[in-house]
DNA sequence: GATGAATGAGCTTTCATTCAT
DNA sequence: TATGAATGAAAGCTCATTCAT
């Protein structure tokens, strides 16, 4: 964060195996119930090691952030290419899957974005980021559409994204059957909504 | 693990000075950052006044949601009562509405609902409440749903109403304008999908 | 212990609810860990009761004490006035006995008496009271002895049966059975000496 | 819950100082009353490095202990080489002071051996460790003694050295003389049991 | 660069005691 | 007199960060 502080070196093992270690801890606790000393233990490495790569807490956290949104990034893309051909329910169905799968592999992910005492700033961008590749993947499906709305269906459905996240492991779900069912309703949602949108 | 119930008139209002102090607070930092002694504090008492009433800081936060929900209960019980006559525009409009309006009048509710490290059996509650009274409201708009698939539908409305309030602070947003389009995207998601789903 | 404080009042009842509750909770806790709020409590009384009869928690202690070494005193006294008439054997066996007994019907007294922290000045007075009793035991025994002669093996005396009381629930013990030989031995021990010294 | 090894030197003089200063104030004031902050101060150190080492208050108490109960081995070991030639006089003599030695120049060991609120496993370990030894020490003079009656007398004589320690910094004694008369009193019972009990 | 010891502000919680009702 | 609310110093302990080796 300070200018005089060492920069994590992309490429240096150590820094891997950090952030590695970052994702579990963090993952499992939470950014405010993370310490770093547990996250260099489980990198098995010390501290001071941890902050030779890291000046502090929030920035290990954002080089979290940013190595997994470069993936989520390169899945999005992947739609854009591949989606035009799609009909709109299996856009539909992509769209709800996407973040899902996801997150799955990235349990991190979703506890850094959305808590309160992680690092603001990156969190905004990758949201941003987001959002606009979402347009592209909707924007062949709808050439007749305005930039501003197509940013504006391009949120709707980014939020409908991370309602599936949330259902997908909501614990107050009374079976998982029924967070299945919700699941699927929400798909359809989706589906309905896009049909008349994107027309 | 709950609140010790005060028996003297001075110990109630001493209560409420500090939950409301205790909202205030969590508002601003969230549930970790928050601490006992500010929230003593800002409620003009000492912190052993704030420890004769709650045995733990999770106390003092369940105790407060526990509060705010009563208040969400009844807003949406009045909304059960009066929504059987509007028509789904005004259904959907209302619901997305509900959640903004009230979050608004209690900003701590958010942060302590979502925030990991809040107290988690009171949360699950307050959902599976709201679900539950979601499908009140929604019930007499499609008699001839089932039971599990009008649970699916309040809970995808559910959802939607979450969305909402994200999108209406969502810091990510380019603009105010872009920000009411986004809402009214959404409000127009569920429109649309109660259109169908309630027919 | 100041002066304005007020006095605990002999006969009062609630002292004496308040005193057996002492008993009970420093039995099981120890001087330190008791609290005076759980004594109130155990005594279905207030905090505030409380401190109307004792001003402080020392003296709360300090007045168990008393009250609980009048009865020892009386025991002593007892075994004074039968014990001219026992042979050493039987004087030996009593008197390991007593303590032991004595401490099994107040548990909350050995504790008190050993403990740091634990009001010393009552406790200096309890120790000499009993040393001096011990003497009127052993004086007929021993009629030839000096004073300062009959002080020393009282001491002694007094420390075998204080051994007596640690040996009788030493949870260091390998076994009950080990542990009543340990007892027998002492017994035996005290036999001896006492024979000898008082011959 | 025990002590955590530093690594390096400085760790190793660290861990040091702090039992050194653990030592002297656990001796003024007994385990309860002293502070792990006073403990850091008095070993110069700050709070946070005794916590580097020692997890809790208790961990502290405990190395304590076992430091100094090596020592304690040490010695009986001594005695029980040496303590085959000696006769009963000087046996008994012996045993009296060693506890009395040990503990003046080990003056925090009692209040933790003894107190309510200190760890009680360690302690425990400690009191067996040292009957096995005074086994050891006995032996010798009573080759035709059964394993069990040996203990039992082990754990009497053991019982005697306690008493030999509390007799003499006895705040109770009326003075110096009386105390060391007393002294003088334990010690001649020892001898007589021992007589007897070994022959 | 790697290590782990050092730091200390600050956290949650306790509890003897006082005071208003 | 009885009650329980009020107080706040002080306790044990944590943890991000710095520094010496």
């Amino acid at each position: 964060m300070s200018a005089r502080a060492p920069r994590r070196q992309r490429g240096h093992a150590r820094v891997e195996v950090l952030l590695a270690a970052a994702a579990q801890v963090f993952a499992d606790k939470g950014y405010d119930a993370a310490t770093t000393t547990e996250i260099a233990a489980a990198a098995q490495s010390s501290i001071g090691s941890l902050y030779q790569f890291f000046p502090t807490k929030e920035a290990v956290a954002q080089a979290l952030i940013q190595q997994q949104s470069a993936d989520l990034t390169q899945r999005l893309a992947a739609m854009a290419e591949a989606g035009a051909g799609w009909d709109v329910e299996e856009l539909a169905r992509r769209l709800v899957g996407a973040l899902i799968d996801f997150r799955a592999s990235h349990p991190s992910f979703a506890r850094l974005i959305d808590t309160p005492g992680a690092p603001a700033a990156v969190v905004l961008d990758v949201r941003r980021g987001m959002r606009l590749q979402l347009m592209d993947i909707l924007a062949p499906h709808a050439p007749s559409l305005g930039k501003a709305r197509l940013m504006a269906v391009a949120t709707a459905v980014q939020q409908v994204m991370k309602s599936a996240v949330a259902l997908n492991d909501d614990p107050a779900a009374d079976s998982p059957t029924a967070a299945r069912a919700a699941l699927a309703e929400l798909r359809e949602m989706l589906r309905i909504y896009l049909q008349t949108a994107l027309s």
